[in-house]
DNA sequence: CCACATCCCTAG
DNA sequence: TAAGCTAGGGATGTGG
């Protein structure tokens, strides 16, 4: 049988404990296979002598099966040889935890090792199997170890298990589901009292011909057929339970549902039960009712054989956008509208049999369909599917889960290989000696970009420069010198300290870890050229990605405190490393290379001429901005330099800078600027242009400033982004001054009441990060909460996105924030002159003030001439003013003299 | 006017 | 089984 995995977890049997891999094959069928024989272990590093000390531990205690003698690694520093260590197998999972702490009290012993491996993920990781990934079983007897229905298609024990080469996904089964609650005047409905009035499920693909179907718990007329209908709440869960099982998804999701609509249920369920109703929420594969589990302020769901997927997380993490409501989130991604009943007027549109019920089942059906769009049309699970392939973490943790089990397990695969053990996470007591270190981690270095409007700027950037350099330089917790020294004594001493053995003393792990995930990214790039069809392209694309980002998170992990292997000695040679690395860069770009001749379509420096002639194109360069990874590059010539040229410079750079680093660092051509606005470290703005095929491809791209951040208003970022538009790509600063000066006009003569849109522009958003009680002062959106708490009763969730608008008054900004929606509802005016002065001046200013452009020439109202001028006529442009100064900024950058009329430059 | 703390969000 | 990392700008508010 093949078939790919979804899914693992044990049982418990009277022969030890026997493995069960869930997946779906690839003729669709939905699969269970046991696998016996595999038991759960862990290491004990002790002194003195350990075969007394085994024979000890067995007598000790009888949940140990066996303890054998074998050689290990420590898990950090160069060691030279292994030493014996214990390998304690115990009966049963459970008994790691419940004897790991004792066994430390036995004389000699020093340390255990690996004590805390799901015993799922240890037969994953010992068997080289990997979430998601195929396999092939040999299968002995369709005799199951336990009498539980398996609702799989076909259920089996196998004898051997083997992993095969396959990189495409199975028919995955989809459901999505959203449940309506009936609250009781308006409120939040909570499961004690408000009854599931309906349930909306959507499918992919489709079920018995169905794509959706809507369960109502009371009885309607006129409904299509894929309305069902119930007399009573309980019938309604119990059919709902069955199709569920019927259907047999692979996916489960929803919007919000481990936060809403699961725990809802699962209560909901329970109070029934408890007043005599039969109610069976069967949703497992193995049969296993749904529950759920708080963990800190988090919902954990999880379902047998089956993977919960919740949408919402995973677009907050994926998108950056102003609100995740479901409305928003559906206007945003999906182009589509949510229809909504307010939850005032449910129950009168609940209540109703005729035209008004029927809009509420096709309002319930709309929030089902979204959620499965969501999942399907922008192929959120994409991504984590590659990413369970690669670092063999099984789909569900991979989707709930961050980085840091991910790198474990590949750490663990591949110590497990070398003979190396690794340590348990961190004691709480231990995290926090780490925290209180006052040896910190120091990070990226940023350059001091040149400000100003800048010409024809090369941008180049490191390629997984923190990988690269664990690699170039063998940095890892397996080669720190720490016990033992290198016979040769040959050594890497970075510019943070510390000492590393050379990769030909000993290979590190991490090192060989990252060269095969860069390998592999590599082939994968090459075959998605080759690619036959989109869906093997999106695999491969989804593959690379996923190589990425586990190319990347081994340097963080390193420097997290909560990580089973931290040092930042290591962590910390890494961005010395990378910090000498930019600036050795800088030096060598306004040094040693400095200038570049364009001739004949090639670059060259000027020892590789025999001469220079007059008329040569030489193009100066100069290094005016870079953070961590990346240079931007000033190129001066009294010719006009084309976008063809900056290329020739760009590949003549990143060719010689490259070439004097060690393997595989490699500094990479990435785009030019034509026009260049920096404005402080991390905010600039720039007109770049990408090569993409033979064409160059142009935009505008924004770093840091106003308009892409959420805490600022619509009406800054369309502002700004005009103003930027025409200074970047027209030259043209007094059409920007203009339009700063129309917009200030209408802002200073809104009238809400004539336009209500206008609310939405002004609106900013800031996130409840945390429990209003641990604010230590006040925050706009914190004053909002409070006021929707007074409001409603509930305060919004931490972790929301809170809008608010400042409204008119003489209290300090924090106390007159207020919800937009109150406030168009209300018709309260709205503070014009914080909007002008405070979110759209200053950020206009930091921007036009690099063309000596006056702010107080800006705010401009035409209702009310006089406020900064005296004549009738509207303020004397300011325009004038800057003329002079945008002389300067040419002549400095660009020393050939334009003609200049209405705009800046001429292109 | 300033230095400073707090908060948020972004760049990389 | 809660959680990759640091650097940095800018707003607001406090206290001198």
């Amino acid at each position: 049988m093949n078939f790919q995995i979804l899914d693992a977890d044990y049982i418990g049997h009277e022969s030890g404990p026997v493995i069960r891999l869930f997946g779906r094959a690839e003729d669709g069928q939905s699969v269970c296979c046991f696998v016996p024989g595999f038991e759960p272990y862990f290491y004990m590093n002790a002194e003195g002598e350990l075969d007394k000390l085994a024979t000890m531990l067995k007598e000790r205690f009888d949940v140990i099966r066996k303890v054998e003698i074998v050689p290990k690694f420590e898990p950090v520093g160069y060691q030279v040889s292994k030493k014996p260590m214990l390998c304690i197998t115990t009966m049963e999972p459970r008994n790691v935890p419940e004897i790991r702490d004792d066994v430390l009290n036995l004389p000699g012993a020093k340390e255990v090792y690996e004590t805390d491996i799901l015993f799922r993920n240890r037969f994953m990781i010992d068997m080289g199997l990997h979430g998601m990934g195929w396999v092939t079983t040999e299968e002995i007897s369709e005799t199951p170890f336990s009498n539980d229905h398996i609702y799989c298609d076909s259920v089996f024990t196998a004898s051997s298990i083997k992993e095969t080469e396959k990189l495409s996904v199975a028919p995955l089964k989809h459901i999505s589901f959203d449940i309506e609650c009936l609250p009781i005047d308006g409120s939040m409905p909570v499961p004690e009292t408000s009854p599931v009035i309906m349930i909306s499920m959507s499918f992919g693909p489709a079920f018995n011909g169905h794509d959706t179907l809507v369960l109502v718990s009371k009885k309607v007329e006129g409904a299509g057929e894929d309305v069902i209908s119930f007399d009573t709440e309980t019938q309604m869960l119990n059919r709902f339970f069955e199709l569920f099982q019927e259907y047999d998804a692979d996916i489960v999701s929803g919007y919000n549902i481990n936060d809403f609509d699961i725990p809802y249920i699962a209560d909901r369920v329970a109070i029934l039960s408890n007043s005599g109703e039969s109610v069976r929420p069967t949703v497992g594969r193995d049969g296993r009712v749904l529950s759920y589990r708080k963990i800190g302020n988090r919902t954990m769901v999880s379902i047998p054989g089956r993977v919960v997927v919740d949408a919402l997380p995973l677009i907050r993490s994926q998108y950056s956008l102003k609100r995740y409501t479901l409305r928003n989130v559906a206007k945003e991604l999906l182009d589509m509208e949510k229809l909504d009943v307010a939850p005032s007027e449910m129950e009168e549109y609940w209540l109703d049999d005729g035209e008004k019920l029927l809009k509420f089942i096709d309002y319930a059906r709309r929030d089902s369909e979204l959620a499965i769009e969501l999942i399907l049309k922008l192929r959120l699970l994409d991504k984590h599917i590659a990413v369970a392939q690669v670092s063999g973490s099984l789909l569900q943790e991979v989707v709930d889960g961050g980085q840091t089990s991910m790198v474990d397990n590949l750490l663990l695969r591949e110590y497990g290989k070398q003979g190396r053990v690794i340590p348990p996470k961190p004691s709480d007591e231990l995290v926090a000696m780490r925290n209180r270190s006052s040896e910190g981690l120091k990070g990226g270095e940023v350059l001091e970009p040149k400000k100003g409007l800048l010409e024809n700027v090369v941008i180049l950037d490191y390629k997984s420069l923190y990988p690269t350099i664990m690699m170039a330089h063998n940095l890892c917790y397996t080669t720190v010198v720490e016990q033992d020294r290198p016979a040769g004594g040959e050594t890497i001493v970075p510019p943070s300290g510390g000492e590393f053995v050379s990769a030909h003393v000993s290979k590190g792990i991490m090192p060989s870890i990252l060269e095969s995930l860069l390998q592999r990214r590599v082939e994968t790039k090459r075959k998605m050229k080759n690619a036959s069809d989109e869906s093997e392209y999106r695999v491969l694309d989804a593959t690379q990605l996923a190589l990425k980002i586990l190319l990347n998170s081994f340097y963080g992990y390193s420097g997290y405190t909560r990580a089973k292997l931290y040092s930042l000695t290591l962590a910390n040679a890494v961005t010395s490393f990378g910090r000498e690395n930019i600036l050795n860069t800088r030096a060598l770009i306004n040094g040693g290379i400095s200038k570049v001749i364009l001739k004949d379509g090639s670059a060259y420096f000027t020892e590789e001429l025999p001469s220079i002639e007059p008329d040569d194109h030489v193009v100066s360069l100069s290094v005016v901005y870079g953070d961590t990874d990346s240079v931007f590059v000033q190129c001066a010539s009294k010719k006009e330099i084309s976008l063809d040229d900056a290329g020739l410079v760009g590949s003549k750079i990143a060719a010689t800078v490259s070439a004097s680093l060690p393997d595989p660092m490699e500094l990479e051509f990435e785009s030019i600027a034509k026009r260049a606005l920096f404005i402080a470290k991390k905010r600039y703005a720039i007109w770049v242009f990408e090569r993409s095929g033979e064409e160059w491809k142009g935009g505008i791209k924004v770093k840091g400033m106003e308009t892409v951040r959420r805490d600022w208003c619509e009406l800054t970022s369309k502002t700004l982004n005009r103003i930027l538009e025409l200074v970047l790509k027209e030259g043209n600063v007094e059409a920007a001054v203009q339009h700063v000066r129309k917009v200030v006009d209408g802002v200073r003569n809104i009238d809400v009441r004539n336009d209500s849109d206008i609310i939405e522009d002004l609106t900013m958003t800031r996130m409840f990060s945390k429990k209003a009680t641990s604010y230590k002062n006040k925050q706009p959106h914190l004053t909002v909460a409070e006021k929707i708490e007074e409001r409603t009763g509930t305060p919004p969730p931490v972790g929301e996105r809170i809008p608010f608008v400042i409204i008119a008054g003489k209290d300090l900004f924090v106390n007159r924030a207020e919800d937009p929606e109150y406030v168009k509802e209300n018709n309260i005016p709205i503070d014009v002159d914080y909007y002008i002065k405070k979110q759209l001046l200053p950020p206009v200013e930091r921007i036009l003030g690099v063309f000596g452009v006056d702010v107080a020439n800006l705010d401009y109202d035409s209702k009310q001439k006089g406020l900064f001028d005296f004549s009738d006529k509207p303020p004397e442009s300011p325009v004038k003013k800057f003329k002079q100064k945008e002389a300067e900024v040419k002549t400095q950058q660009t020393p050939v003299n334009r003609k200049s009329q209405s705009s800046l430059f001429d292109f």
